[in-house]
RNA sequence: GCCGCGGUGGCGGAAUGGUAUACGCGACGGACUCAAAAUCCGUUUCUCGCAAGGGAUUGAGGGUUCGAGUCCCUCCCGCGGCACCA
């Protein structure tokens, strides 16, 4: 006999819905506690099965800490900008809205057929308007604050679709939609100064609880280095060459100097001679893709300028090349080239037959001083490209207008709501949808009223993310993005958990949007997340990762339907540990299953006495699932609860009290199911309004143990004593063991007492 | 190439330097049944042995230690991230 799950799961989450059990209080009496998961984007796949992981272990942390009296707040919404949306608008003509509208409405629903404890009431979709509108809001933030600016840039552009791609529609160098090679285009975007954070980015770093591994990744990302900026004169013309240099102590190392092709100076700097070779080197670079380039990291090419620098260390007059192992976008564009020092220099002098001197090294101070050079930190981190070309983001809120130039959308017109369209696809000049709509581009400038065009990009779906934990805070209000109060209330998140591929760019980004609300006085703290965590990936069955294309996706609504939420749950929760990759097996589900059936089963074993056994299995387990759910170790804590339950089956009854105690554990990993015990049993309201319970500390002792006795450190025997027995009377016993007797014949040279553990005999 | 993480039964995995293989799946045997499913009981790292018990075993090889899956060194394999950042 087996629960009916459908009955029991559909039951339980009306009552927890009309109940608002879930829905966080502006309470300040008690502490807060502010838990946060990823909010997904609505694909027209519905919920995959690696999303119910991380919700499910961060259910269980919310269940628990409200059982502990924290006033938690663990809200969801909707990251419903993205290109999927956008490409089955462009295919059906259909608005992209109400594709996402109904991909929510999936969503909501397989989330809530799973039980978690979310408070509904502040559900947010970034691509409402009244959402829009004060990330649109932010955006003149920074507009206002200077951050904002207008760069030619060059963009990923795929010659086929005519459309401008994101960084992340570029797969292996080819567009995401129909496979065509992507090439690069100049075009005027908005940019982001975050490099202005870099610094604070990074020194922050060391005020949050990060794992190790995502610290790292965001130092990698912003990537400092230390070093000097060095100018060489140019020979025989008043130009001068500024490189940077880590390494300051090896300039009289120096054999040439490279500059990137792009860089500024080749064109004036080129002598006759080279003229030629130079212009004819650019132009093949600049029509290599990315990919190209960086294939070619082995084979070095570049060639001479013709143009000579001098050493200001020594006077040395040294050649200048081109080369693309020089980026143009880090640096000075320009390097001071050591083949004794750096592998890349030698490798290039090698192949084009550059000398490679063997120079003493000086200190860096000395070596700076003597050059007149700067010291110099440098940032990998780049300014954040914000504007792309399409339809479905939240529209820039700018006017340019021919006078004021670009000005901002006054507050009381915001939000700037996406125009209703004919077609989704970008023009064939690579504009976005919105400029083909005269009514939407041509308006006033708010400043002189006269004629004026708006801005017509859009913004990255890294926009709207960037903010939301905020808006949790106070989802509905309409004057401001969150009241200061519930800001000061509910912030910083106190647990964020999240997939590792969102741990640079996503993490980084609201880090960096957080910071700069910060300083405008807009939020209490500089960082937005006390702790974060991570999460591993759910792969298929072969180890390989789910895809809709190799048909390998399991439907998490299948498990449901089958064996109920609470199987689902546990199931994730049991399959691993929770921070690695694991591999989904169907067949491992019906354990789990198995284990809830027979928990059911426990209220018909009811009885006035227990076995000893019982009552020291149920608190030893209050203890491990308290410290298991802390330290995110839920695969071990459900093994705990399996073994409660086999104990109980194994004794044949359980007192009343020790299960509904038992209940208290059970319920943030199968809160269905605990909420059917525990009525079945008459306890009143939701086991979610009980407390946690506290284990007795008397019940965890065991009366006797078993130790193991090793001679020379090998198992010979066990032997069973009293817990309090003393080191003296174990080791006699120890050695009148049979079997340890026959290895231990003479006094042993030393005897090592690991109290409650073992005794081992060295002879 | 660099950095990080990992390698334990047939499978997923467990183990503050102290009885390796918990928990679950699968498999095998049994009970119940006309039969099957479900359920329950038992066995299940390999190996020698009727048994008592012995031997081997945490990717490979060394080391430290009374004792190593765990610490150290060398190497192999897998996964993830970064990748000409001067």
């Amino acid at each position: 006999m087996s629960y009916d799950h459908k009955s029991v799961d559909g039951k339980w989450q009306k009552r927890w819905m009309d109940a608002g059990v879930f829905e966080a209080k502006e309470d300040s009496s008690k502490e807060k506690c502010y838990l946060l998961v990823e909010f997904p984007y609505p694909s027209g796949d519905g919920l995959h099965v690696g999303h119910p992981r991380s919700y499910t272990a961060m259910d269980i942390v919310a269940r628990k800490k409200r059982m502990e009296g924290k006033n938690v707040l663990f809200p969801m919404g909707w990251d419903a900008f993205g290109l999927p949306a956008e490409n089955y608008a462009i295919k059906t003509g259909n608005h992209p809205g109400t594709f996402t509208e109904k991909n929510i409405n999936t969503f909501r629903r397989q989330l809530q057929s799973l039980g978690f404890s979310f408070d509904w009431s502040r559900e947010v979709n970034t691509t409402d308007p009244a959402y829009y509108k004060w990330t649109q809001w932010m955006f003149l933030e920074f507009f206002k604050a200077g951050l904002a600016y207008k760069a030619e840039m060059a963009i990923n552009w795929c010659p086929k679709d005519l459309c401008g791609l994101a960084n992340e529609e570029v797969i292996a160098g080819k567009c995401e939609r129909c496979g065509t090679p992507v090439e690069k285009k100049l075009k005027s975007q908005w940019m982001i100064a975050i490099t202005k954070y870099a610094d604070r980015l990074l020194a922050d770093l060391d005020t949050v609880d990060y794992l190790p591994k995502i610290k790292k990744q965001q130092e990698e990302w912003i990537g400092r280095s230390e070093g000097a900026e060095i100018d060489f004169a140019v020979d025989g013309s008043s130009e001068k060459i500024t490189v940077f240099t880590t390494r300051p102590d090896t300039i009289f190392g120096v054999t040439y100097v490279v500059l990137a092709p792009e860089h500024p100076l080749v064109v004036l700097i080129a002598s006759d001679e080279q003229r030629g070779a130079v212009d004819e080197y650019t132009a093949s670079v600049k029509s290599k893709t990315d990919i190209e380039r960086g294939d070619e990291t082995k084979t070095k090419t570049g060639v001479c300028t013709g143009a000579y620098v001098i050493n200001p260390a020594n006077d040395e007059k040294v050649p200048v090349w081109i080369a693309d192992y020089v980026l143009g976008h880090y640096g000075t564009g320009a390097v001071m080239a050591v083949p004794q020092h750096d592998d890349r220099d030698r490798a290039f002098s090698e192949a084009m037959n550059l000398p490679i001197v063997d120079r003493p090294l000086v200190s860096f101070d000395e070596a700076v001083e003597k050059t007149s050079g700067r010291k110099k930190v440098q940032y990998k981190l780049r300014d954040w490209v914000f504007s792309r070309q399409r339809y479905w983001g939240e529209p820039i809120p700018l006017v340019h207008c021919e006078v004021d130039g670009w000005v901002a959308v006054p507050i009381e017109q915001l939000p700037v709501v996406l125009p209703v369209v004919e077609k989704y696809q970008p023009s064939e000049n690579g504009e976005s949808p919105l400029a083909s709509i005269d009514s939407f581009v041509n308006t006033k400038c708010p400043q002189c009223g006269g004629a004026a065009r708006r801005e017509t990009d859009t913004m990255p779906n890294w926009a709207g993310s960037s903010w939301y934990f905020l808006r949790y805070a106070d989802a509905h209000n309409d004057n401001e993005f969150a009241s200061k109060e519930a800001l000061k209330q509910w912030m910083p998140v106190d647990i964020y958990n999240g997939g590792m591929e969102h741990t640079t760019l996503h993490l980084l980004y609201s880090r960096f949007w957080n910071k700069f609300l910060f300083d405008r006085g807009h939020v209490p703290t500089s960082e937005p997340y006390a702790r974060r965590l991570s999460h591993g990936l759910i792969m298929s069955e072969d180890g390989t990762k789910m895809s809709k294309s190799k048909g390998n996706v399991v439907n998490p609504d299948e498990i449901v339907n089958e064996h109920g939420a609470d199987t689902l749950r546990m199931y994730e929760m049991f399959m691993g540990p929770f921070s690695e990759p694991v591999p989904w097996n169907t067949n491992g589900v019906i354990g789990v299953r198995r284990f809830l059936d027979k928990a059911m089963k426990m209220t018909e074993k009811i009885s006035d006495r227990e076995d000893a056994e019982v009552t020291k299995m149920l608190h030893k387990t209050i203890v491990k699932i308290t410290d298991d759910i802390e330290g995110f170790g839920f695969n071990t804590a459900v093994a705990q609860l399996m073994m409660f339950v086999n104990v109980v089956q194994e004794k044949g009854s359980i007192t009343k009290e020790s299960l509904m105690t038992f209940l208290r554990v059970l319920v943030p990993f199968a809160p269905h199911v605990a909420n059917e015990m525990w009525e079945n049993l008459g306890g009143e309201g939701f086991v979610e309004e009980q407390e946690w319970p506290v284990a007795d500390a008397s019940m965890l002792k065991d009366d006797t143990v078993e130790i193991a006795v090793q001679v020379n450190g090998k198992l010979r025997g066990t032997i069973v004593v009293g817990s309090d027995e003393t080191e003296e009377a174990i080791v006699t016993m120890a050695r009148a063991d049979e079997n340890v007797a026959k290895y231990v014949i003479d006094e042993p040279k030393k005897t090592i007492v690991v109290k409650g553990k073992l005794v081992n005999f060295v002879v």
